[in-house]
DNA sequence: ACGGATATTACAAAGCCTTGCATAACGGAC
DNA sequence: GTCCGTTATGCAAGGCTTTGTAATATCCGT
């Protein structure tokens, strides 16, 4: 039914190595041939045959994308990004997730290992030594996590941190709490040590809450104890934990941003049409998309760690941050 | 490097055949043989190359899955489901995306077709005959589209509008704005077909504005025509515009849902977090995902096109409906 | 003890393509 | 006119697995 290498050649007269070379080598045959073969090869609608092709070159034309959870906004514009890219470059993309779970991550990659080119794995909640391990077993490359030893496309997220806590600092808050997200988290852990700073440098100490679920209802569920601490403002690991803490807080009576400030990560689409407008620090995920795509081509041929690649983050002010009120703010309040 | 059949077949001294059978038709082997494989297997790491067996078996173990823009939140719930369907089934899912445009589709089903048992093509906005075209080189199962001669997974739309609007008409609306999609899509059709006609049977007719950018922005840009309209009630194509034209009205003083009551699709993550909290039509994208992943794998084995599958769906009445106040809603007004 | 059914394993072909090497054709240099 | 270097094409092996068929061993009934 599907034509194969064998017709067009036969079709069009010559021995199948020139109709394979006019598709892989095209300079090695005749330009009059190469345009005959052309002919009949459309006129067959020949493809060739990735499997037979990846059987003998060892290369697959696949990249595997691994991210914790597609319905979490931040994905989707990366996800997007390593598809169009992998497309420009003619390879395709598996897509999968792991709903947070390191032990269905080390399976994901095992299973995607045999049919593509390399992985991405972005956010991966695995420890440093399995990575190292699965790294031996097919090409990888690091989306928000670091390690020396495999190439990473990270988000400078302590920068946005601090921006963040600069922020609210400038607004007069002094009783900031830290929402971390979930354990395992690279990207949770430098906001979290990024803010402490910041905060310390300020001259007082954050409160730090971790870790959380990096959902709505993981930050609906951390609002009483932002409550309980007296926080005046609060950074959240994400914008759905950002919503959430809103939702929770007002749940609780208190008004987002006249009595508390809150600020995001992400920018995603939810920070813009979230009321109020969410204060939230930009992450270029399109930028890290690409640049992890071709940087995980790169190795596939190479094989050769190439280093890490760090990408800005901007902050980006809304609605929901507002000046210290003096119902709270000071470190000695509420305790 | 990666260990073959062979290795494993040298090492616990049987031939590559038994090898195979033992994960193809494990059956077929002594058990105590099958053990023994098993373990030398496990103990070189052997899997299976996936590019080899489909070569012979012609069968890639892979399903493709279109869909219009993975930002979009409709989406991403859709393609969870069907990758866990996949996986449940030892199946990888290819992700591509079109960004609405009917060129690219047709190009993506051909770039898969090669590499795919099947494809999953998601609110697909080609010409019927185009699809009828594609479905000869390739199993096609549509979501969101209905064709006699295909396998096809739908979402009652229709009884979602027909309640949408007559939750509507129950508030005592009767100048209703109906926002259809982008052009081609069939969900927007059916949609605006029962909203109309529910609109009729109550003694009205509505105001259909059509099509629009299925995106916030899309929502924004119509809802001065909205205003000019005088509608007091809008059934937006999805979550995204409802909460556009929301936007779009309160930048134009208006207020929902004091002043206009609108209603959104989809039921997105979107709906539960805006403010108001949006009333909307809920989708069962989660069901469609997995039943369109299992009618391909069932067509891709038996090559007869199996029927149409009719989800429900339910409107979620929210907060963004209230009963229409007198400056509104009598067709007379505003005129 | 023998024919025949059953169970288990080995053999070998086939699936489609890439690629190193051999061959052929051709032009130019000497 | 011979030899060499180019260029274009053919040849055949090889990649890893599946699967129809053949071979062997086992066991039954009689």
């Amino acid at each position: 039914m599907r034509s194969t290498i064998r017709d067009v050649a036969r079709a069009s007269g010559v021995h199948i190595s020139t109709v394979s070379r006019t598709f892989s080598a095209p300079h090695m045959v005749n330009p009059e041939t190469r345009s005959r073969v052309l002919a009949t090869a459309a006129s067959l609608g020949y493809r060739p045959n990735r499997a037979a092709r990846a059987l003998i070159t060892g290369r697959t034309g696949n990249v595997g994308l691994i991210v914790a959870d597609i319905a979490n906004p931040f994905f989707p514009p990366l996800i997007k990004a390593a598809e169009s890219q992998a497309r420009d470059r003619d390879y395709s993309i598996f897509v999968a997730e792991t709903d947070e779970d390191p032990t269905v991550e080390e399976n994901l990659v095992r299973a995607l290992a045999k049919q593509v080119d390399g992985v991405l794995l972005c956010s991966p909640r695995m420890s440093n030594d399995l990575i190292e391990k699965l790294s031996k077993e097919v090409p990888l490359v690091l989306i928000n996590r670091s390690m020396p030893s495999l190439p990473c496309v990270l988000m400078d997220v302590s920068l946005g941190a601090r921006q963040a806590v600069d922020h609210l600092i400038e607004l007069g808050h002094s009783r900031v709490a830290i929402l971390g997200g979930p354990r395992g988290s690279w990207t949770s852990r430098e906001i979290r040590k990024a803010s402490v700073a910041a905060c310390r440098q300020a001259g007082f100490e954050p409160i730090v809450l971790s870790p959380n679920q990096p959902t709505v209802d993981g930050g609906i569920a951390i609002a009483e104890r932002v409550v309980q601490e007296s926080a005046s403002a609060v950074v959240a690991y994400n914008d759905l934990m950002a919503i959430g803490v809103i939702e929770g807080l007002d749940s609780l009576g208190v008004r987002v941003p006249e009595d508390v400030s809150v600020i995001g990560f992400d920018d995603s689409t939810l920070a813009r049409i979230s009321r109020p407008r969410l204060t939230t620090v930009s992450n270029p995920t399109l930028a890290a998309g690409r640049t992890a795509v071709d940087m995980l081509l790169q190795l596939s041929d190479d094989r050769r760690a190439t280093g890490q690649v760090m990408l800005q983050t901007e902050l980006i002010v809304r609605a929901s941050t507002n000046p210290a009120t003096g119902s709270h703010g000071t470190p000695e309040e509420g305790r």
